[in-house]
DNA sequence: TCGGTGCCTTGAGTCGATTCAAAAGGATCA
DNA sequence: TGATCCTTTTGAATCGACTCAAGGCACCGA
């Protein structure tokens, strides 16, 4: 490492350490000859800021870290791109990691930041509930919840879960599905839990409405609506296909009819099952999916999906950061929420007739 | 922030700071009974070591920038992860930095990672010839070009483009396409180059042999082959549409029957606009994308695909990243070069018959 | 009792940039 | 000429952890 510093930088330019600093953060007090001299050592040498001397003297640094749970998710790398955006107008870097939903990998980055003393952390927690983050908070390093809600300790940015999946669930019966299966991720991620709450509520409504003055003449078989869930171990296109599999793998009288996926990738693995094992995608099974990436419109069956404002979930966080870093005295925790919106398209776009 | 620091662990647990330092670095060297005393001192204070100031004492840094072209695209995350998976092996740090193909956004996350004195760039350039790659080196910070080759001042690691643009363009040519059409990105982009080159050479070949002993008995409308190139303004989904609604446009005599894409997204893109505007992929165009991402197999159609060994392209850029801090006189600068292979799958696999 | 031998612990000096009180230099005015 | 004010420059102290030569201590054998 050629670490040219700022004294040979002073050396050079004849004058003091302090001269030079000057030239670095405050050039207008700085006499335009002396403050040339400097910029020519600087170019000269080659010289390159030590950013961590800087940072150790000054206290607080220039970056962000962002902590998502899974890179490879489209859905991250928008509120990655969101975040990144509004950072780069105040001259901050967002650094990206990856915890691929893993408390261990989670609890690592977490340590690593927090002992870069980086100015605030944003993150997908997979348990928002854990002690760690009070513990960094409360030790100084800002953090924000990002796609989860918080309690009142931190802020957070999040979409309402609860309202996606009662959107979708009502979609689904309200197409005629009676038999219907959420395919979530593990249980501990709270996004999972919450969309798989809306998809309950949606299916209760239905059940304390249609026993009444059922909209439904005859009613189906039971007159109510089934919901089956199963969580599977990995919000992925892998576990979807496996989830598929299974589902395919049942006897037409027990399958369900649709599938809510706690997210697009799921949902697109569970889409090339049923193309694999013959199934219609929405004939035989309407599939919808969750956040709406890119890639849910360019399926085999262009995929419905539950909209989520990803880039401007990053940017919101990346905001509430800012205000709490320049005034964390004054700051109150605030949490922000969006509403989802339900995008259908061709895969359970289809009105079931009884059977 | 609380900044607990080792001085106060030192007082409260009756030692001197160096004591400290020693549980923290060596404790194989301290006393039982004291580093027990240091470590309850260091629970009781909730004390995190400040990693800047060790940074700057031990003049080597644990964190290693990754500068990918687009974090949206699975291709990168793939290679993110891979780098990520080998890093975390040697206790290194990722740090995730997106360039968007931007040139400035590339500069100023070098000039960053430089400022921050990282152990060592990964980076697909914008443009690999730039001086700035050259002044990192020499000043001391290894750079790795990552899915491009370099020219012997440092290390790179990448996947043989031509070959893979050959491999596509004999495919097409062999399934009886006369008149491709390659769908490019930004002209500056070194892969999209390569990959023209390639497919390119596969064209001139087989006008080479046709003539003579034509395989094609009879010979298509003028006997060899034609290929159309477009360079669109970025490698996304978004442009690959574009240019599928420019081809749909065209009238079927002077449209091309098969078309290849310089990755993936815009080979979805490119066939979603088929599907919006009535062309059946692959009787009316094939398609063959770059990339394999796990959504090419997802697809509308599911999409023929030149494969790369993602995640072994990051897993290898640390390798070579690590080797080379290890022993930073004896290295040898290394090119490793991996070979693509083409994924046959439904957007191309049709053999055309003469009109 | 003394010197020798390990084993632990100590604390001043260091990394590089920033800060700020103080000094130096220059101009103006009485 | 000396006093005053303003602009510019100086350099020692500082941030927090690490390093290593030097010192302290206990124990052993002579």
């Amino acid at each position: 490492m050629s670490t040219t510093n700022i004294k040979e930088v002073a050396q050079r330019a004849r004058v003091s350490v302090g001269t030079v600093s000057n030239v670095l953060n405050r050039p207008e007090i700085v006499s335009p000859a002396t403050r040339k001299r400097v910029f020519d050592a600087i170019r000269e040498l080659g010289f390159v800021r030590n950013e961590v001397a800087r940072h150790l003297r000054v206290g607080r640094s220039r970056t962000v870290g962002l902590i998502v749970l899974d890179v490879a998710n489209p859905f991250f790398a928008d509120v990655a791109q969101g975040a990144d955006a509004l950072a780069d107008e105040h001259d901050t870097m967002v650094v990206l990691c990856n915890s691929a939903a893993d408390p261990a990998r989670e609890l690592r980055h977490l340590d690593q930041l927090e002992q870069q003393r980086v100015m605030g952390i944003l993150i997908t927690p997979v348990d928002a509930s854990s002690p760690r983050l009070a513990e960094l908070a409360a030790r100084g390093t800002p953090v924000v919840l990002v796609d989860s809600a918080a309690t009142g300790l931190q802020c957070s940015v999040a979409v309402d879960d609860r309202l996606g999946g009662h959107i979708a669930g009502v979609h689904l019966i309200e197409r005629g599905h009676r038999k219907i299966l959420f395919v979530g991720g593990p249980r501990s991620i709270k996004q999972v839990g919450d969309r798989h709450l809306g998809i309950m509520s949606a299916v209760s409504e239905a059940r304390d409405t249609e026993p009444g003055g059922g909209v439904e003449p005859g009613g189906g078989p039971g007159g109510g609506v089934e919901l089956v869930a199963w969580f599977m171990p990995a919000l992925s296109v892998a576990h979807g296909r496996t989830a598929g599999e299974r589902v395919a793998a049942l006897p037409v009288e027990e399958r369900p009819t649709a599938a809510f996926c706690a997210n697009d990738l799921l949902a697109l693995g569970f889409l090339q099952a049923m193309a694999a094992h013959g199934l219609r995608v929405p004939h035989d099974m309407a599939i919808v999916g969750y956040d709406d990436i890119d890639f849910a419109a360019a399926a085999t069956v262009p995929l419905s999906s539950v909209g989520q404002p990803r880039e401007l979930l990053g940017r919101t966080a990346i905001d509430l950061l800012l205000e709490e870093v320049a005034e964390p005295e004054l700051h109150r925790h605030r949490q922000v929420i969006f509403q989802p919106d339900l995008v259908v398209r061709q895969s359970s776009d289809l009105h079931r007739s009884p059977p």
